[in-house]
DNA sequence: CATGGCTTTACC
DNA sequence: GGTAAAGC
């Protein structure tokens, strides 16, 4: 099973976030151990070597030049005062299971914004927030929710200075002021517009996100706003840390000129070298120039496919929900005069690493009622000059650490010519320079008939919401809508060529799209290019006839990023703008529970999830009550689903309970249940592998942290240096108020009005609903009111 | 010996 | 199924 790719029609549509953890071991150091905060730090795996290996690094302390990949010891020649927490040794391993919690603590709390989340290590996550943003944005088309720019603090948008200017930028027509140079068609403008502003609501709600984030973990991360899920990821590390990045259609060609490849997921490694030397190529746009056919032959079809996309800043790859790891492993490498040498030496290893496995197994069989069937069995062995490594896979019948081991030690001697030394049964042949042994394979193990039903229904949710989520885009494009002229208009932007309006409006199976996705992508990349590149005397040019051409030279105009201040002609924005809103509007009737094109799912997407829904937060402050079982105040309208929260919460506690007793008694391991030993640090054993286990050095340090105050430049004021960024944003937001209230585009009319204008046809874009004609407000809601003054 | 210990994915 | 690559 391949990666599920969407529909190449929707390849703007969707808002997707990635959200990543700040140097995330060091701020779970500092949370456990407070009195370090905001100190350098750098934590190390233990390693007699020099100090230790560096895993991560806080920003204070790389703003004294230690990075990843030194030792302690250099660390403290960068910065003296730097403080090295441990990765805490268990069985004379490192272990890491403290930062696999506090991720998964993080990614409870990211889970109850969208069950389309993605867990891409222990600190990344992919999020699909587009359900999110399209509600939000039908709350404020009906005035329900207003955007506040303190809902952007800590926001940046590729390409401009500031947030405000992108928010300034979106509001303002571009036509009149850059008509002369570009010739973009009107659908192009509509849809850009239409995709800054879902990445600027997706913006918002990222920072909700974060601050649920912090307030429920006290943890911070970064986050990155884009279109796709290798844009996302690209763009969270433009602006670090505690920041997000919103990635605008518009300003990826620009950025991809500078965008060294390497930098690209994927391309990071090997392949990416492969290219640039193959094709002389260093940053991403250079890609640009290359035909698809050209990639697919210097590498596989399906990659060049894929370079070809990229190189677009298309990446189909859909957010797969996915919490729990598929494999639970350890393993520990035995360099040089560590190797492995004896028998014995190796069992007890061997005995460690199944510990581990086994309490690792067990926490998971009780978290998440699954049961692993396979066990993986991973070494090295020196073999002459090189090392050989193998991989071989055994069934898991219990988890039962000796059991776990005696396999795994006979699988290694079964897969070895010479196990032992002839002559001598205690010595290996080949000495072992690492071992590993991981768990996978495995099958949800519950009653489906008793037990099941919340926590399957939960696994179907995830599922099903996919599904849901990928049909409301569908839906968007593909819904029936023939009598509807505006739509017609943009719809050439997103149809599929060379498919007929009979086929889209067809509910497709996954299956079948995504292999469209990957045959029909010439003509689509026209239209691509189209608005990746700012240029277009092409553009016009971009009709059905022309997709057949292979174009090999795509121009791609420098872009300054810079939009023209000028106040443009009010009817036009108006007319412009109104016309997003109403696409917009109209999405999201289209995404409305459709049962009969939804053949699977065929449910709304809230009632289907009630579990994960989250009701939105709104910025009137609501009447509250407080809960009784968390005492939290509860907005009055969501204290009904706040208490079928805890009460499906303690629904799936007693059931896993229950359970668990189950699965204990029938899989518990034959021999008495290792208690969980007190971790001592050497254990009574002494055998070679003493050397491993050394006391940790006793880190402390006094620091005096002198607290510097600096005059703001905006302001005058003295402000302690570390509060400074703060203070700096709050004037950023003050700005971006000034900015906001400046601007008197009327966005949108009254629905009614907007039903008016879409009979009329969006063909004369200028003309307006005679009822809000020459800039009489009245009723109509210009886009000041959708950025309120801060109060 | 020297980033170590993870995890996932694509390909054969 | 096993290996290699990739990324954190």
């Amino acid at each position: 099973m391949s990666k599920q790719l969407i529909n190449i029609n929707n390849k703007y549509d969707r808002v997707i976030v990635l959200v990543d953890m700040d140097c995330f071991y060091c701020q779970v150091e500092e949370k456990c151990n407070p009195e370090i905060r905001g100190k350098p730090i750098a934590v190390v795996q233990y390693n007699p070597w020099q100090g230790g290996g560096i895993i991560a690094v806080n920003y204070p302390a790389r703003a004294k030049g230690v990075t990843r990949h030194m030792r302690g010891d250099e660390a403290k020649q960068h910065c003296p005062d730097i403080i090295l927490p441990q990765v805490p040794q268990v069985r004379g391993k490192a272990d890491t299971s403290k930062y696999r919690d506090a991720g998964k603590e993080v990614a409870a709390v990211l889970q109850t914004f969208t069950p389309l989340l993605e867990r891409a290590s222990v600190d990344e996550a992919y999020m699909d927030i587009t359900e999110r943003v399209l509600e939000r944005l039908r709350e404020m088309n009906e005035g329900k929710f207003q955007l506040l720019p303190e809902k952007l603090l800590n926001t940046f948008a590729v390409g401009y200075d500031s947030i405000g200017e992108f928010v300034q930028k979106i509001s303002c027509d571009l036509d009149e002021a850059s008509s002369s140079q570009e010739i973009e068609s009107e659908e192009d403008r509509v849809a850009l517009k239409k995709s800054d502003i879902k990445l600027l609501i997706g913006a918002s709600i990222v920072n909700e996100i974060r601050d649920a984030v912090k307030e429920k973990t006290g943890y911070e991360c970064s986050a990155g706003i884009a279109h796709n899920k290798i844009l996302a990821k690209l763009t969270a590390g433009f602006h670090k840390p505690n920041k997000q990045t919103i990635l605008p259609l518009k300003s990826i060609a620009k950025m991809y000129e500078t965008l060294p490849v390497k930098k690209v997921k994927g391309l990071g490694g090997k392949l990416g070298d492969q290219l640039c030397e193959l094709l002389k190529v260093q940053f991403m746009s250079e890609l640009l120039k290359f035909p698809e056919k050209l990639l697919q032959s210097h590498f596989d079809e399906r990659m060049g496919t894929w370079m070809f996309f990229i190189a677009r800043g298309i990446d189909l790859e859909a957010v797969t929900p996915k919490f729990n790891s598929k494999s639970i492993g350890c393993c520990k490498r035995f360099p040089g005069k560590n190797a492995i040498l004896g028998l014995a030496t190796l069992k007890h290893w061997l005995g460690e690493l199944a510990l581990e496995i086994q309490e690792r197994l067990e926490k998971d069989m009780d978290e998440n009622s699954r049961l692993a069937k396979q066990l993986t069995v991973s070494y090295a062995q020196q073999i002459g000059e090189n090392d050989v490594s193998s991989t071989r896979s055994v069934p898991l019948a219990t988890y039962n650490a000796e059991r776990i081991a005696t396999d795994a030690l006979e699988t290694i001697k079964r897969n070895t010519d010479v196990f032992l030394k002839p002559n001598n049964n205690e010595t290996l042949n080949n000495p072992i320079k690492f071992l590993g042994i991981s768990a996978g394979k495995f099958e949800d193990n519950r009653d489906t008939k008793k037990n099941g039903l919340k926590l399957m229904f939960s696994n179907m949710a995830s599922k099903a919401a996919q599904e849901s989520a990928s049909n409301a885009i569908k839906s968007e494009e593909t819904a029936p809508q023939p009598d509807n002229l505006c739509k017609k208009d943009i719809k050439s932007f997103f149809k599929m060529p060379c498919k007929s309006n009979e086929t889209q409006r067809t509910p497709k199976n996954e299956s079948t799209q995504s292999k469209q996705c990957l045959t029909s992508t010439q003509s689509v990349e026209q239209k691509t290019d189209s608005l990746l590149s700012s240029s277009s005397s092409e553009l016009n040019t971009n009709t059905e006839e022309h997709t057949n051409k292979l174009n090999e030279t795509i121009p791609l105009e420098k872009d300054d990023g810079s939009c023209s201040r000028a106040m443009p002609n009010a009817d036009e924005q108006v007319s412009s703008i109104t016309t997003v809103e109403m696409e917009i509007k109209e999405t999201n009737c289209t995404q409305q529970p459709d049962v009969t094109t939804n053949q699977s799912t065929g449910n709304d997407y809230h009632l289907t999830y009630a579990e994960f829904y989250c009701a939105p937060v709104r910025q009137v402050a609501p009447a509250t009550e407080q809960c009784t079982d968390c005492n939290k105040s509860v907005p009055i309208d969501q204290l009904q689903s706040h208490r079928d929260f805890h009460l499906a919460l303690q629904l799936s506690q007693q059931q896993r309970e229950d359970y668990r007793n189950e699965l204990r008694s029938k899989f518990a391991s034959p021999a008495a249940k290792p208690k969980a030993a007190p971790q001592l640090k050497v254990p009574a054993k002494n055998t070679s592998i003493d050397k491993f286990l050394v006391t940790p050095a006793v880190v402390s340090e006094t620091v005096t942290a002198l607290e510097l105050s600096e005059s703001c430049s905006e302001c005058g004021k003295m402000i302690f240096t570390s509060d400074l960024q703060e203070h700096l944003d709050y004037h950023a937001a003050r700005k971006l108020q000034l900015e906001l209230n400046q601007m008197e585009m009327r966005m949108a009319v009254t629905s009614v009005q907007q039903q008016g204008k879409k009979e009329t046809g969006t063909g004369s874009k200028r003309k307006r609903p005679a009822s809000s004609s020459k800039g009489q407000p009245a009723k109509a809601n210009n886009l000041s009111s959708y950025f309120t003054r801060m109060s």
